[in-house]
RNA sequence: GCCUGGAUAGCUCAGUCGGUAGAGCACGUCCUUGGUAAGGACGAGGUCGUGGGUUCAAUUCCCACUCCAGGCUCCA
């Protein structure tokens, strides 16, 4: 019989496997006619085939997902009661969550992944086993696997998949690697607590996250990258650049930002309103607070009531603002507003508290105080793509000035099946979707729409940015508002001198001020470029006989408006080398005896090491054109 | 909010099977004046997260709370 292999047509005889093809190990299961299959399924008549390997995507889950069995199949010989529930794959990796006696602890990881070891070892084959639903649902309940049973009652089919190895028996779909010998390089990396089925009111169970490669040297690779991420955090940095501190005196998630995080997220705050006092936005200032009647009005108080720190004051309930949106919507319904000043663009930086869930809060990535840099344009549906297309301008421009080059934009428009979910009109709903689709098209940015994924006052656009290292991390954020325009009737007086409701969109660059420098501090590993730097340059004299030039030199700097620090301690230069790099300060000036003479200063970059002596001026000049940052 | 594990000097951590504690780094003083990532000596520094309970005695045991970590959930 004839079969389609990688698009070439082969003879092959009846009954061959898929494992009949393959040469090697590399090959980690197939595509049949468009379906994931096992490497020893049989071939039927015609057959279109495509082999899958670790390098794709479907690939590692397969992969994954069979370290999983071979993880609970250890997990099961240590701890016979250990009561198996579900052990996916995931985007890096793969868990399994058990229901025991006694939650696993890091300690039990290594006794596992010693199992599993041996389990590798025998190179144990996956079995597929076809059974009858109730067949397989009396085989659990023998073994005691209600979590198993409770799967299986879930299931509409008559029949099911399960696989076996050996004695260790699963409800799987799969497919899997041909033998458990196939997973070589593996490492469990930490336990946790899961609800089954992520349901609060359901047993927590014992989640074991653990991650495999073929390669050793891939798993290493993947592990330097792991610490890597550990050096990076912003937690750790924070404190030890002196950037702020949550202080358990003063609240959770409540940041203190010492004086060179408070200059940073200054500089950050500084260019933005440069940025946006430039793309015609107006900047505006309300309070903290306001009374409980605002936020009934906006519909706050009825959604959101659970996340506002509510305030009583005299006889009423006031609140601190979990927005800053009624701000600026009373600031425009101030007065009567003309087509003419349309769109009309408030911004503010403005300080929100949101009463976040104790355990969703992560120094700076999740606080209960929130800088928000907060925009917001009212205007007319016909000026909406335009106005998208400049905040998707402004927004690349500032993001791509922090270093970011890559990003994952959604466009997450309403589920058509549900429209009731949602407020606003078709026509609204089809003429901001549209907009935004436009905008993103003029703009050439590439985008994945997300259905459903709207908030029921209307469609947005997100823009995560990709890290240093890869990592996502939600910033930007435009979103369409049929809500308060029409609780607040924000309304504008069009040619024909009728009142008509405004479109008014949200948007915010960074986000979350905060979360933005956790990402910088990540992204930079603490190495702020030049212009973000608190400080910039540390002039370290060699011998306490340098100190007037030395001083000479700080002050040059200083004239030229850098932001520069002299450490005269009598110190060994090593020692004060040590203390500036540490520091993580861009530039380090040393200045001896030679330098003195000649009117120059020994130049140490950060990330570089030495880069020689030079007069003090080319230096200046060298440093002036590093200053202002990229663009 | 839920689960598990934590909280000891500014930081990182050790320790006390119940008798109020120790190291390294950082800090201060002195010696040292040293050419590209840690020179030396001495010193100061802690109500052992908070509140209660048991006890002759609690940092240690018990309870509650707060905060932190890793997850889960949440993020109109």
């Amino acid at each position: 019989m004839m079969v389609v292999l990688e698009g070439k047509n082969i003879e092959v005889a009846k009954g061959t496997l898929v494992s009949d093809l393959v040469h090697g190990e590399h090959v980690l299961a197939a595509y049949m006619n468009g379906h994931l299959v096992d490497l020893n399924a049989e071939i039927p008549d015609g057959a279109e085939l495509r082999f899958v390997d670790f390098s794709h995507k479907e690939g590692k889950k397969v992969y994954w997902h069979s370290a999983s069995h071979v993880m609970a199949m250890a997990v099961k010989s240590l701890f016979p009661e250990a009561k198996l529930a579900i052990g996916p794959s995931i985007d890096q990796g793969f868990y399994y969550d058990f229901d025991t006696e006694k939650p696993f602890s890091q300690d039990d990881l290594v006794l596992i992944e010693k199992k599993m070891g041996e389990i590798v070892q025998k190179k144990m084959p996956f079995q597929r086993v076809v059974m009858r639903k109730d067949e397989a649902i009396k085989l659990f309940s023998q073994k005691n696997e209600s979590y198993k049973v409770e799967l299986l009652q879930e299931i509409e089919d008559e029949h099911v998949t399960l696989y076996q190895n050996d004695d260790f028996i699963d409800l799987c779909r799969g497919p899997h690697v041909p033998h458990t010998g196939v997973i070589h390089a593996f490492k469990l990396l930490s336990v946790a607590g899961a609800y089954w089925h992520g349901d609060v009111e359901q047993p927590m169970l014992s989640r074991i996250y653990g991650i495999a490669f073929t390669q050793k040297a891939d798993l290493n690779v993947y592990l330097e990258k792991l610490e890597d991420a550990r050096q990076r955090d912003h937690r750790k940095l924070g404190s030890e650049l002196e950037l702020f501190t949550i202080f358990e005196e003063a609240g959770a998630g409540l940041v203190y930002w010492h004086p060179k995080g408070a200059f940073i997220k200054r500089s950050i705050e500084e260019y933005w309103i440069e940025e946006h006092i430039a793309a015609g936005y107006q900047l505006v200032s309300t309070p903290h607070i306001a009374r409980g009647h605002l936020w009934h009005r906006s519909g706050h108080y009825d959604y959101y009531r659970d996340n506002m720190f509510v305030v009583p004051v005299d006889k009423e309930e006031y609140i601190l603002k979990p927005m800053n949106c009624p701000g600026h919507i009373l600031i425009f319904k101030s007065k009567v507003r003309s087509y003419k000043d349309l769109p009309l663009k408030f911004a503010e930086l403005g300080q929100v508290y949101r009463h976040e869930l104790s355990g969703t809060l992560h120094g700076l990535l999740r606080v209960r105080g929130i800088t928000i840099d907060d925009g917001h344009i009212f205007c007319q549906p016909q000026q909406i793509e335009d106005e998208i297309v400049k905040v998707l301008e402004l927004t690349m421009r500032m993001l791509r000035k922090y270093g970011f080059e890559n990003f994952k934009i959604d466009l997450s428009v309403r589920d058509e099946h549900k429209k009731d979910k949602y407020l606003g009109t078709d026509e609204e709903w089809a003429q901001a979707e549209q907009g935004l689709i436009s905008a993103l098209q003029r703009t050439g940015l590439e985008y994945e729409k997300q259905e459903g994924e709207a908030v029921f006052y209307g469609p947005k656009i997100d823009i995560k940015l990709l890290d240093a290292l890869g990592r996502e991390w939600q910033a930007t954020t435009i979103q369409f508002d049929f809500n308060l325009p029409k609780r607040f009737k924000i309304e504008y007086m069009d040619q024909g001198g009728k009142l008509k409701e405004v479109v008014a969109i949200h948007r915010a660059i960074y986000g979350s001020l905060e979360r933005f420098i956790g990402c910088l501090i990540e992204h930079y590993k603490g190495s702020f470029p030049l212009w973000l730097a608190p400080i910039q340059i540390m002039v370290l004299p060699i011998t306490d006989k340098q100190a007037v030039y030395a001083g000479t030199v700080l002050q040059e700097c200083l004239n030229m408006g850098l932001r520069a620090e002299l450490n005269n301690k009598s110190e060994r230069i090593g020692q004060k080398i040590r203390e500036a790099e540490v520091q993580k300060i861009p530039y380090i000036l040393i200045v001896g005896k030679k330098e003195v003479e000649n009117s120059t200063v020994a130049v140490r970059k950060h990330g570089k090491g030495d880069i020689g002596a030079m007069p003090l001026k080319d230096f200046l000049n060298v440093i002036k054109e590093e200053q202002g940052g990229d663009n």
